[in-house]
DNA sequence: CGGGGTTCCTGGCCGC
DNA sequence: TGCGGCCAGGAACCCC
């Protein structure tokens, strides 16, 4: 389940492999998640950068024929994606994109679950991806701070753990780090008030646990792989998440374990008290 | 336009 | 050993 940290890893490690490799043929699985894959043809990678949990890949028309114009690779890992670069891969049914270099190299999208997507859009056009469309500040930016984050969750009634997951108060947050930050927080997760001090607080947890999760190479809980196929190793360092009926490390009451919006949510009932 | 519900996917795991 | 049922869950999508 790539959220930011397991992303900002991949977009490190895939920067210097592909950087620079003009494509010159690209295949997809038939599903329409994945089939503008194709429209990369024709380009060449000029930049890698990341915003929230997707994967922005410049490209630079290297045509002569038609117009320059500049587009811009999407790639969503979703649950199980993984990119990997390799002169040759043998048939695996789980690749669901790939484009090939002109150097001989090809660089490929495995999902298993193909929650994933791909994306070929002119750069900076992000009107089919209304989630990357309306993205919130990411958790690094340094004009978001306590307040404008408390504005942004007091705007809505909705559970404050169903506001992070939307992306809209902030950036790359998904359910892992969500329920994390929470927990250091003391805040309970179905919250629908949160007032400036807590909100000011999980402002600084999430930042703590997402650049802790950073440091640690993200979370593998089963499929995250980084392109040179390692594991993360953050996964030995949660509190909260995957928890549920163990004790609290704050104060040894077991860790109970709910559907909220749709999402399991895990939480400490003493600590993040409502 | 915000909010709520539904859907997409498949491997791993559990119980019988 | 086989198999049905269930779970994980980000974000597009649809509807009110």
């Amino acid at each position: 389940m790539p959220e930011l940290p397991e992303v900002e890893t991949v977009r490190r490690q895939l920067a210097p492999l592909i950087r620079g490799a003009a494509v010159i043929n690209a295949r997809s699985h038939l599903s329409a998640k994945f089939t503008s894959a194709s429209d990369a043809i024709g380009y060449t990678i000029a930049s890698i950068d990341r915003r929230g949990k997707y994967l922005l890949v410049g490209l630079t028309n290297t045509t002569l024929e038609s117009q320059p114009s500049n587009r811009e690779l999407i790639v969503h890992l979703g649950m199980t994606g993984a990119l990997y670069v390799d002169h040759a891969w043998p048939d695996d049914p789980y690749c669901r994109a790939s484009w090939d270099f002109a150097d001989g190299r090809t660089l490929w999208f495995r999902d298993i679950r193909r929650f994933g997507r791909v994306a070929v859009v002119p750069t900076g056009d992000h009107r089919s991806l209304p989630t990357l469309h309306h993205l919130g500040p990411e958790p690094f930016d340094p004009t978001l701070d306590g307040p404008r984050f408390h504005r942004s969750i007091a705007a809505s009634r909705r559970r404050v753990k169903t506001q992070l997951l939307s992306q809209r108060p902030i950036a790359g947050v998904g359910n892992i780090y969500a329920d994390e930050a929470l927990w250091r927080a003391r805040i309970h997760p179905g919250a629908r008030r949160v007032g400036l001090a807590r909100a000011s607080a999980l402002l600084n947890e999430l930042r703590a646990v997402l650049l802790e999760a950073l440091d640690n190479g993200g979370t593998t809980l089963r499929d995250y792989r980084t392109p040179d196929r390692s594991e993360g190793r953050n996964q030995f360092h949660l509190d909260c998440y995957g928890r549920s009926g163990r004790p609290c490390r704050r104060c040894a009451t077991p860790l109970i374990s709910r559907e909220l919006d749709q999402r399991t949510t895990t939480w400490c009932p003493l600590c993040q008290a409502h």
